[in-house]
DNA sequence: AGTCATGTAACATTGAAAGTTACATGAAAC
DNA sequence: GTTTCATGTAACTTTCAATGTTACATGACT
């Protein structure tokens, strides 16, 4: 199955955004994920329709965060890019004639379901300040092995 | 996303056989689902290499449950069909340089393994049985509501 | 006016599932 | 033994959504 990315790559540009303090151009975020600014623009749509995020066009325009990192959730983001399907697996038709078949949609219905509520629970629970965070924290592992390693030379 | 019906179309295949309970060819079973009986050996494939069922060829010949119902989980069948991935979404890149990225991927790897970690367990705990069951509750009340229908004229 | 940036339509590319065609292989029936 | 029926499998085509690209209109700053 061809998974989607757009959920990684929307949280990678938000962090990137918070991180720079300033506007950032499409052609710049696109920089960041190896992609065409087009696409950013495209999945930025619905943030900015949420409220997420703001453009501003001409000189000294692109994108910034309309809310602090501790007030976005996973769930917020995952919502504005339309709440796409978090189950790659599905029925083989909706509403069937066949008994068997409704009673293979009962049994992978519910399943699914459970899983998809523990990961959009999950997902309203995680704050991008809970992964700006993390990033801090791998940010200084890294300086911290840079200075060992300066200091074994 | 465009979901993967594998799971689905195999298990409505599985119960149709024990249904049966002599062997049926692909042309039948493809018939249930509505699709070409080479799908259908192709699908199977898995599950005779595994064990789940076996094929005969030529006159009499077709598809038979190689285990009783009850012997056979859902995690038996997603496990021979390749163990397609269950998560709809994926991160944008394995092991990253960006630090930023190397966050995201650690949020959401986290998120989605422990999802998949429930689904997979709930399929485990889930027998063909089970559903076969289930299949007869939903004939037997179809049989009432008929019988009531009738009574009423 | 010129430049920079977003907004968006229109199209091409990609990748995996699903569907199809064709034919080889093997088993039963005649 | 040859005809018939069935699987086994390769090699395509089709489908569909994500992703990528091109082109151009719109608006804002200099």
């Amino acid at each position: 199955m061809k998974q989607d990315s757009r959920l990684s790559a929307t949280l990678h540009v938000l962090l990137h955004m918070a991180d720079r303090g300033a506007a950032m151009t499409s052609e710049e975020l696109a920089a960041c994920l190896g992609t065409n600014p087009v696409v950013i623009r495209r999945t930025m749509a619905g943030l900015r329709e949420t409220g997420l995020v703001r453009s501003e066009k001409g000189h000294g325009g692109g994108w910034t965060l309309a809310r602090a990192l501790v007030e976005i959730t996973l769930g917020d983001v995952h919502r504005a890019l339309g709440e796409p399907a978090l189950i790659a697996l599905g029925h083989r038709s909706e509403n069937p004639q066949c008994l068997v078949e409704q009673a293979v949609n009962a049994a992978l219905g519910e399943a699914f379901a459970e899983a998809e509520t523990l990961l959009a629970g999950h997902f309203d629970r995680v704050r991008l300040s809970d992964l700006a965070a993390d990033f801090s924290r791998r940010f200084d592992e890294r300086r911290q092995a840079h200075a060992k390693h300066d200091q074994a030379i």
